[in-house]
DNA sequence: TGCCGGAAAATGTGATCACATTTTTGACGG
DNA sequence: CCGTCAAAAATGTGATCACATTTTCCGGCA
């Protein structure tokens, strides 16, 4: 039978924007909110086709993507989105933890008062969504905060590798989110910015570790794992 | 003045890998050696005329090296080797350390006799290399020492990224290993296999750091930097 | 001499085609 | 009814061309 035909949001092309950068912000952001099924083949031609330009930026912007291990590439030269296993969201979590606290370490003693300015009013616009229960957009703040306290550091070395992370576990922290608790959270993003203030690297990755968790095992990850598993969208571990 | 013409080391292509596959290797090793210096750019041309192929496969490479940061794409959409600074050195050398020593975590529980036996092996053959001055030999099989470890762990998740950092690092370290000390350093190897052996997660991770910070920090890296940033190889930090 | 400005060369980008490999299809025989 | 295998379709790979952008070069002018 032949696959669903495939769907991509619409991202609004930027002026001057070359076409392979387009097509390239589209796929990515396809992935990271997790509307192609893990399992479902990339073709060159389909993604081409359904963007509306040829085949070249299309394969430049797939190649990319595999590289950030946000696609997988099969043994039969086939792209397709990861599939995933509680072993491998396991592994994906722990390295995340690690990798944010170390970004956290080395950006701590850049940040400023406007950095903390910053973070605060990212996280104004983050609870407000999250009322408003708009997932998309508590997904992008969430990373907003995240990167912004990082990016303190000028020297940055570590962002890429966490944006990789993040477009791994892109696709799965989607579907959490769709089961958003009604009740807010320990407000995390107070207690890191509260570390910042006192300059208190402990402290930071305390906070750091547990709005991690919170956001990603706390959830209910077990079950929606095994849901997301069982619906298809991977291999049993 | 016109740049020295392009040369990159010949490896041999492999039966049935694609001119893609060829070129990103060649590339690849190229980088790593640091036979290209920090700031040629690397034109799409130059590269597929030094190859004998096409432009297609070189684009292809060049835009994967650049999403493994191995390359940098500059503001005019040129392509070069990124240039060094003491402080990007720094953050680079912090975040090997993390992501290994994070690593080095996640395998031990899955560290078997064999496992151990491999490293064992890799680590005499290590010392012979280190005994017969053969530095790239010594640069590889230090590499496959600790990629065999973390790849004790079924569910790779890290290792990408660890290549990436490794990829960044290799112009300089290979400089580094140009004056490797006559006298043996202290064998954090042994220490970490004892570790293994012990199934001791602290102690490995205190032999991996000792080790990492050895061949990086120890080999009088100070002056080293200076000379090689000095040297053209890259902007003052 | 030094600096501007446009022409010429170099380079990146995108489209299209030919070909090799892989996957799917469907007819045939058990 | 199911497995097998060859033909057909789909797909990835590599080459080549046309065009836009960028860089380099060089003559003219202050």
């Amino acid at each position: 039978m032949a696959p669903p035909p495939l769907e991509l949001p619409t991202l609004e092309r930027l002026p001057r924007e070359t076409a392979n950068q387009w097509v390239y912000r589209s796929l990515r952001h396809a992935v990271m909110i997790g509307v192609v099924p893990p399992g479902r083949p990339l073709t060159i031609r389909d993604v081409a086709a359904t963007l509306g330009v040829s085949a070249m930026p299309v394969r430049e912007a797939l190649r990319r993507l595999s590289s950030e291990n946000a696609l997988a590439v099969l043994d039969n030269r086939r792209i397709e989105v990861p599939r995933m296993t509680a072993s491998r969201f396991r592994e994906l979590c722990e390295l995340r933890i690690a990798l944010e606290c170390h970004a956290a370490d080395r950006a701590l003693p850049y940040v400023s008062g406007e950095r903390l300015a910053e973070l605060a009013a990212i996280d104004t616009r983050l609870d407000a969504a999250y009322a408003a229960g708009v997932r998309e957009q508590v997904t992008t703040l969430n990373q907003d905060f995240h990167r912004r306290l990082y990016e303190a550091n000028p020297n940055q070395v570590v962002m890429p590798l966490i944006e990789s992370v993040w477009l791994q576990l892109g696709p799965f922290l989607h579907l959490a989110l769709s089961r958003m608790r009604e009740f807010y959270q320990v407000d995390r993003h107070s207690e890191a910015m509260a570390a910042l203030r006192r300059q208190d690297p402990l402290a930071l990755r305390i906070a750091l570790e547990a709005d991690i968790r919170d956001g990603i095992t706390h959830v209910g990850t077990h079950e929606l794992l095994k849901a997301y598993v069982e619906s298809g969208g991977g291999a049993i571990a």
